[in-house]
DNA sequence: AATGAATGAGCATTCATTCAT
DNA sequence: AATGAATGAATGCTCATTCAT
């Protein structure tokens, strides 16, 4: 079995934590305490805190491909699809609890040799990149896909530098321009 | 005067280890011990690593504008202009000793109310959207800025996720179809 | 529970030198050092260096009042109670191990807003104080409690000054003077 | 030549600041920024920080004696002489700045071993008690100059350690009534 | 007489991890 | 499955003092 309350506790706060705080920043004291469990119970479920960075990673790239995929299905047409994804990320980053992307935010925190944590990252991305091309595909537009993704990632990591929502919209004015 | 040995030691060990390791996992004891210096050595020509962390953010900010700068200036037409910078970009990002972009490595790292730092970033990024308007404006295109600017900025953290030059060149593609 | 060899350790060692050398003087590391524990074991224990004092103060405070009593109680008549005290002090006073009063010692060293710490010494006095008011209202002398009081403190302060016995003589004479 | 500009600053400022701190507490860097001095300009006219504390319990022992000495100058009866120096600890000890006794706050902050430092309080209070002798001695009451003097210290660390003006009165009252 | 720069040793506190129960 | 206790190593920062100019 793979859930216990006590598990899940600890992902869920680890989670707010390491999107909020960061991952470095976000000590395993912190994690217990807000978490209400034992240090040693922590242990017991990850074998060390880049074990919790991953399944962190993992649920959000899977609830993020979901919800991408979710909205992009509200359309019929192909452009209509992509640039509802970008309608998306213009609506998720005003929310309160908005800190800019849970992948891209790790991805400079990591250590050089960290392999194992950017291939979970990375697959994300090519999760969207690849929902661009299917997106696409029906048109034979497939090849646009890297640039919209980078237009994606642009967005985002320009909205997080600036803490503005002007990014967004360029980036779909963009993507409508080439679609 | 500004500078010593001892000054510019710290500086520049502090630079390189904050850009290959980052912020966080950069520990003052490490720079200290590679720059050679004591440590109260460090204290008395910054107040706080976060205060070496602005030195490091504004020298670099100054040497990216004037790289940039220089590689436009070779040529004459505003679309070269702005192609030239996207060349620099794929030239140093296969360089061996290439991390990424100094600031959006960073940006990712800060604490949310970290303002001083932010802005130091923010500002190099109004630099370089600033020189694009600036090479677009006799050609009436400035209001392109912001797009490429975006473009600048997905292409460096893209490249930076998966490790490949592929999204300079999309960036660079991209950026020769709107100019 | 709440007691441990480490944390017993902690404290005794602890207790020792805040005593002996006061409380800024004394450092964390040669509290884990001679305790012979970890440092990380005390702050398992204790979340502050003020904890411990507070632990310290606490723990010496009810030591305190209990041998006092305990020799008062030697006698029946009050007034033979109060010089009980008073020759009690004598005699601790001449004792090797003796570097005057716990609590008069650590709150000259205290911040001005260091509140907590000051209640801790303040409620020990404050127990003399009462001690002294319950062992004369049988004979309606009361009153004299807080004069009482400040002969004691007086007695110690001095005593601590001149390294000599003589003022709690003169204390336990003024004492006998006016009951 | 003993004064100057710089060296008046650095005792000025150093005893305000061992005076509300405490000498532990109070870095040699703190004293020399709020005189405005370098660091090595302290260190010319003050071989070490101890000789600084020196410096300003020799300087305040002096003024307390000669402040000391008017008010009691202002009567001509013992009693009286010996009453006023109680009205004006009541005084002093109200004042916005007042801390305590200048040489019983740094008392317990001493090494065991700081003979030196320890002298020059001892003598201050030696001197209070040589002043009640002096006072008392045409009256022929010079023996009750210790009961007087501990009276005296009793009030001083009675009030610091309650933040109140009662033991003043109290310790006031308990002269008047052996006089 | 005065100073800015430099230092080794120490400060209180927190890190991620392990172990015995 | 869950825990409280314990740890070695590292954190950012400050200490009082000295040196070269």
């Amino acid at each position: 079995m793979k859930t216990s309350a006590v598990r899940n506790q600890i992902v869920e706060t680890a989670s707010r934590l390491f999107y909020k705080q960061g991952y470095n920043a976000t000590g395993i004291n912190q994690i217990i305490e807000e978490a209400g469990v034992a240090k040693a119970s922590l242990y017991q479920h990850f074998h060390s805190k880049e074990d919790l960075l991953v399944e962190y990673l993992t649920v959000k790239g899977a609830e993020t491909n979901a919800a991408l995929k979710a909205e992009a299905e509200k359309f019929e047409a192909p452009k209509e699809k992509i640039l509802a994804v970008f309608d998306f990320l213009a609506e998720v980053s005003v929310q309160p609890e908005y800190y800019g992307c849970n992948f891209l935010n790790i991805v400079s925190e990591l250590p050089v040799d960290s392999d194992r944590v950017r291939g979970v990252i990375r697959k994300q991305k090519d999760d969207v990149r690849a929902m661009f091309a299917d997106i696409l595909r029906p048109v034979h537009k497939e090849k646009l896909a890297d640039e919209l993704y980078m237009l994606f990632d642009g967005a985002l990591i320009t909205n997080k530098v600036h803490g503005n929502a002007w990014p967004i919209q360029t980036a779909k004015t963009l993507a409508g321009k080439i679609l």
